[in-house]
DNA sequence: GTGAAAGCGCTAACAG
DNA sequence: CTGTTAGCGCTTTCAC
């Protein structure tokens, strides 16, 4: 049964209307006198007429996508995000296209080309390799883009909340625990979010009037991985710690278990703190207190802005704040 | 800077031949001197011509989407699916479009309607609310669907591993240790995969003459959250298990809560057996032993056999095998 | 081997 | 208010 798609002349035909008058009632653009817009919403309806979108597109001149491009796409957190755009995509005519490239710069700027050259009318871009520079180079045209993972600009819109805070709040947890050696894992150094939360980290130090001991921070990758050997690393120094603050959830994973290996007992011999709050969290042993990172509600928030100006209105995001979830991974001392 | 886009006239224009003329050197489609191959190669690339999706589609009549209809967006699992299907897709001039909704019957048929009618030229279904009858009726077109989460059918393509070993295996490894009582929190009952992990389990079971109790079966949902009610349930029955073999690694996630608050130790009271081999199973305290899912593997061989159906060749896919990885939550009693 | 022209399905002037 | 017409950018006959 391969029939042929029913298209605007099939409805035309039925309502015995030509097509601009089926187009002006559907898209309700120009004047219809009731009576003809009824028989042809019925023509519709009785043929189940769904415009093609190609050709509607093609007159437009649209893509009809939003773009996504991600770093990884497995992985919790990336993918609450991604549920969060859907979220709004979804009560949209637009389709959602996600890309992932590692956050390889160069492979981020030949997707991002690709993406605003086939697919999407805006892109959402979560990373920091490429900056607003390069962005405006590969977006000739201009379409709307949002960011997310690097610093606030004015070059285009970001959604973000303050890591700075929610690493301050983390570390200030830890001191007011009674934690005078508190280790901070964290990730790549060129990646803003690592700058951001390793600045919290040590504003908390400051306030407390606790040195700040560059012995006592380990840069991994953000991966379970990375976190287990990392922490290994940071075992082997002869380093002295009651405490350690994570950059991020996967990473506390993998200290978990480098701990663990080390028979460290958590959290009597080491507290641990992480960020992000992915949803394994709530699950480890002991349940990780941590920095809740509201990553749905980003993903929502980018998508309504970056639709927003995909239709030309200029949308103000709601404030998104990082919170303390206080788990069982934290001693008083 | 809004400047238009590069249409295959200035190509033409500049390379001085017609844009038929170009179009068959792009295509390769009819016969072209060398000569002017290479002037109109010459003239797009210097244009950086790239040529509009939405035209070619609407000449070609493809909507240029693959299409992936799964029941969650966020969670480990189908993630990497979503993976393995990008890890092909990203090779192709096709994109991947993505839906999810929750399993719902209703809302999988209006979303898969949705995606064949303006995104995709063929979808990966990974779900069993829709049978092939509803599927062909949502699909009047006939366009290619690939299967996956219910029985192998004649109607479409299927990737599936087999279920009912990977269970099998999985029980059977707990007897050889020595358990006799061997619970099974499992899935929803109405879900082929729950039908076909119960059986693996059966056979197990009666292949050792262990007789079968269904007071040691549990249903929840796959969720994390499920598998912690599941098993306080089960914990809150008077029935002696010494092993307990899960339907999914989430599940196990929250069974391991579950089985701690009761203060019961992993493995020394209750061995754990998982199902999937998400990413957060080793890092599980004790790390749980699992049946390993390929389920990046899948979404690659999903979408190879999509895309090849797309275009008109027959795809035959690789046999894909679920595999007993040995962790630390098994005791031999 | 190449160009002219038709047409994919739709929207948007422009007439009436 | 409604119909006619001209494209959107591309591929594909059909001539030459």
């Amino acid at each position: 049964m391969t029939r042929r798609r029913i298209t605007i002349k099939d409805v035309s035909a039925l309502a015995g209307v030509s097509v601009s008058t089926v187009s002006r009632v559907l898209n309700a653009s120009g004047p219809i006198s009731e009576e003809t817009r009824k028989v042809v919403m019925q023509a519709a309806s009785d043929l189940k007429y769904q415009p093609n979108p190609l050709a509607r597109g093609l007159v437009k001149n649209q893509l009809g996508g939003v773009g996504v491009l991600i770093p990884w796409l497995g992985g919790p957190y990336f993918c609450s995000f991604l549920e969060g755009v859907q979220d709004v995509v979804r009560d949209t005519p637009f389709r959602m296209v996600i890309s992932s490239e590692q956050a390889v710069k160069e492979k981020e700027a030949e997707a991002l080309a690709y993406l605003l050259e086939n697919d999407a009318d805006g892109v959402i871009y979560y990373g920091d390799s490429l900056r607003p520079e390069d962005i405006a180079e590969i977006n000739p045209l201009g379409k709307p883009v949002v960011l997310l993972g690097q610093p606030v600009t004015d070059s285009y819109p970001c959604v973000a909340i303050d890591d700075e805070v929610g690493a301050f709040l983390a570390t200030r947890y830890l001191i007011d625990n009674g934690h005078r050696q508190i280790a901070h894992l964290t990730g790549d150094a060129q990646q803003h979010v690592t700058a951001s939360r390793l600045s919290g980290y040590r504003r908390a130090l400051d306030q407390a009037g606790i040195p700040f001991d560059p012995h006592l921070i380990v840069h991994a990758d953000y991966s379970e991985q990375g976190g287990y050997r990392g922490l290994q690393h940071l075992l082997g120094r002869a380093v002295d710690f009651t405490a350690l603050f994570c950059g991020n959830d996967q990473m506390a994973i993998g200290a978990y278990q480098a701990l663990r290996e080390f028979n460290k007992q958590i959290p009597e011999d080491v507290s641990v703190v992480g960020f992000d709050n992915i949803s394994f969290a709530q699950y480890m042993h002991p349940p990780l207190t941590t920095v809740q990172v509201p990553i749905r509600s980003m993903g929502r928030v980018a998508a309504q802005i970056l639709i927003g100006n995909i239709e030309g209105q200029e949308v103000f995001p709601a404030p998104l704040e990082a919170e303390l979830i206080i788990r069982r991974s934290v001693l008083r001392r």
